[in-house]
DNA sequence: AACGAAAATGAGAAGAGTTCTCATTCTTAT
DNA sequence: ATAAGAATGAGAACTCTTCTCATTTTCGTT
């Protein structure tokens, strides 16, 4: 059951909100745009609108129940906010996604934002290339 | 004369070429969306269609003339690609933008593209927070 | 269990940013 | 100067996302 997670995090346990929480919970594919959650809801029958599925996304992501992320190609992607911060690498190839922390880009980047006279609120990284299998194609 | 600089890259002298060209390098500002550049031009006097700028700003960054950014808030930012590769800093209250390099940051990454087979082509590190104009404010 | 106020939803319209189409104009090699 | 090919401009079209508002759902109170 979703809904004490939901009401957790100061939303009404509604329906669409349970099938949207419970389809990224239990999804394969950690990386997800709002389109990618519509249609996948409405080939299991689910009767979703597209415009409560971003509507539903953005309250998820102010909740802190999931990330979005700005991969290149215009739209939004969102994650389960599972386990803590990190910063991803992608296939420019074939859209491979993986993931990775490093510690000293992170202090590095605090750093910086105090060297610059900033107090830092959020960063976004992402590293752009060709992943090994791809790299094995050709 | 920017007649030459296009030729270098492998585009036709015309007139909007050399027009947006111009204006980039003479600006105050280093990062604008393309409906920055038609805007001003407009100002100038300059007969330009935002559909030509578009495009030529895509040649541009494919000829290496200029870096396109994507900032958070969609639109796609440009800038002219003087000099070395750099990141960014950006205030979430007024929108400023600084610049800096950190080898060791450009290390890591490639040392973390090379860990996880990825031959790295590219990446994006935008940094988030409040300038120091900004805190004072409140 | 039913009621009602308040909140959430769904469908489609609307908006922002960007690309496409195609008739007209400009560039450049001859 | 000319002609072939490329580039332009205007607006249509497209993609992603948000907004509007009538209808439905939720949930604390009976």
């Amino acid at each position: 059951m979703d809904s004490n997670e939901l009401k957790r995090a100061g939303l009404k346990a509604t329906l669409p909100r349970m099938k949207i929480l419970e389809f990224l919970e239990n999804s394969e594919v950690r990386h997800m745009s709002a389109e990618d959650v519509y249609k996948a809801l409405l080939e299991t029958g689910e009767e979703v609108g597209l415009a409560t599925v971003y509507r539903v996304l953005t309250q998820f992501e102010t909740a802190g129940l999931v990330v979005r992320h700005h991969f290149e190609g215009g739209q939004s992607v969102f994650e389960m906010a599972h386990g803590k911060h990190h910063d991803h690498i992608l296939c420019v190839r074939c859209g491979r996604v993986d993931e990775f922390v490093d510690d000293i880009i992170e202090e590095r980047q605090e750093k910086i934002a105090k060297q610059k006279g900033y107090a830092m609120t959020d960063h976004s990284l992402y590293i752009y290339g060709v992943c090994a299998d791809c790299q094995k194609e050709e």
